[in-house]
DNA sequence: CCGAAAAGATAGCATTACTATCATTTATAG
DNA sequence: CTATAAATGATAGTAATGCTATCTTTTCGG
């Protein structure tokens, strides 16, 4: 049996359902790919419409701008993790396990998961890493946020600061700890790849050095 | 006796120096004014133009475009900060005291420092922490780093990554933690103002939550 | 098979991100 | 003090971007 993994999204965050129809999975599908290999500065709709095959017009019933679309596609990449966070520490009692399952989905590229049929993982999580950070630095944070469109992330750095406190109930920055666990595992990647010398890892190696690193410094921490 | 701090810019920075003459000083002034006021992405040469009076032609005789000059004004900040680190720090020979003067110098807004008259620090602080990332997270990050534009940061991470090793000799990832404390500084900042339930420090209150935050982090990892 | 919804096709418009040109002012060297 | 080079001002123009609008055709559900 072939499960489909479906994923609510905010509705909110698009004018038409893009889930709900083929030219809808096509414009994620094809915007993870044009962001993944042109950035998100030189994404336009144009480009995405003739690399699909549509219009302009089109993508703009689906969403607002390409803001919307890009936190679309960040807050579905968090949903999605959140996701696997569960399915992995399901059944887990030990937090010190949990926290260093959770340090390995956040830091390690992940492998396409074959659920999600038009969403490819890898290069979503690339993504992540290089253009997460914009879905927020901007100045409609604010309403963005009472929109709820930052729910999926809050919600992951949530469940990490509880298993923080599992961990050790006297910890006084549950949650801070947590947000910087989940934004250096992507700096940290972003660094080794491309300004080697902030970090100490060397370019070519992989993640495991940054999964060493944040386990190091978490368990550190919370002694 | 007036002094005046002079900062050497990279050459690539810029087509034109701004620092040598009034127009450039008011372009550097201004762009710290209106990205302040209304983020780097509605910032544009125009605007910036007419806030001073003169035409976008005039603008691009000094800037390439206004990504280099984001660029600029943050590596001015980095330089800048640096200066500050090494005045600070002076003298000291613990090297405890010296990170925790390092910290509250990233976490903390900093006055506005008269000794450069046409920089406003603290406006300056407030830009890098929503715009600095957007220097480097882009395609372009590997071209503009064999350019060395972003020498003053990393001048500024090998710095402190040296003094965590006067802290602990032993330590694994001096670097890393370094980067790690410097980005801290700024992404709990712009959580505890924009999305607080990512951080365990209220809206309200000032950054000392955050400055013990890292300084606890920081010297339990470093024990 | 009908009606509604979605998609396609095309047009248009204000803004952005530049480049080019030429006139005028300002600084500076002889 | 003038010649002249450099910097600035003024204006124009162009391709791309970020949309909105409208009208037609296709698709789909009841």
């Amino acid at each position: 049996m072939e499960i489909e993994l479906q994923i609510k999204m905010n509705e909110k965050l698009f004018l038409r359902n893009p889930e709900q129809s083929e030219l809808g999975k096509k414009i994620i599908m094809h915007s993870i790919q044009l962001i993944h290999k042109n950035g998100f500065e030189s994404f336009t709709f144009k480009k995405l419409a003739e690399d699909i095959g549509t219009t302009e017009a089109g993508v703009y019933r689906y969403f607002e701008n390409k803001h919307r679309l890009l936190i679309y596609v960040v807050a579905w990449y968090w949903t999605w993790l959140e996701y696997q966070v569960m399915y992995r520490t399901n059944n887990i009692n030990d937090p010190v396990i949990k926290l260093k399952t959770i340090i390995k989905l956040l830091a390690t590229t992940v492998q396409d998961d074959l659920s999600t049929s038009y969403v490819d993982e890898s290069l979503l999580h690339q993504i992540i890493i290089t253009e997460g950070s914009k879905t927020y630095l901007t100045k409609r944070v604010s309403e963005d946020n009472k929109d709820k469109l930052f729910k999926p992330y809050k919600d992951l750095c949530a469940h990490i600061a509880e298993i923080i406190l599992e961990c050790n109930p006297n910890y006084y920055y549950p949650k801070s700890l947590a947000s910087t666990i989940i934004e250096m595992a992507h700096i940290q990647n972003f660094f080794k790849d491309h300004l080697p010398s902030l970090t100490d890892f060397g370019e070519n190696k992989d993640e495991a050095g940054i999964v060493a690193f944040l386990e190091d410094m978490l368990f550190r921490v919370l002694k």
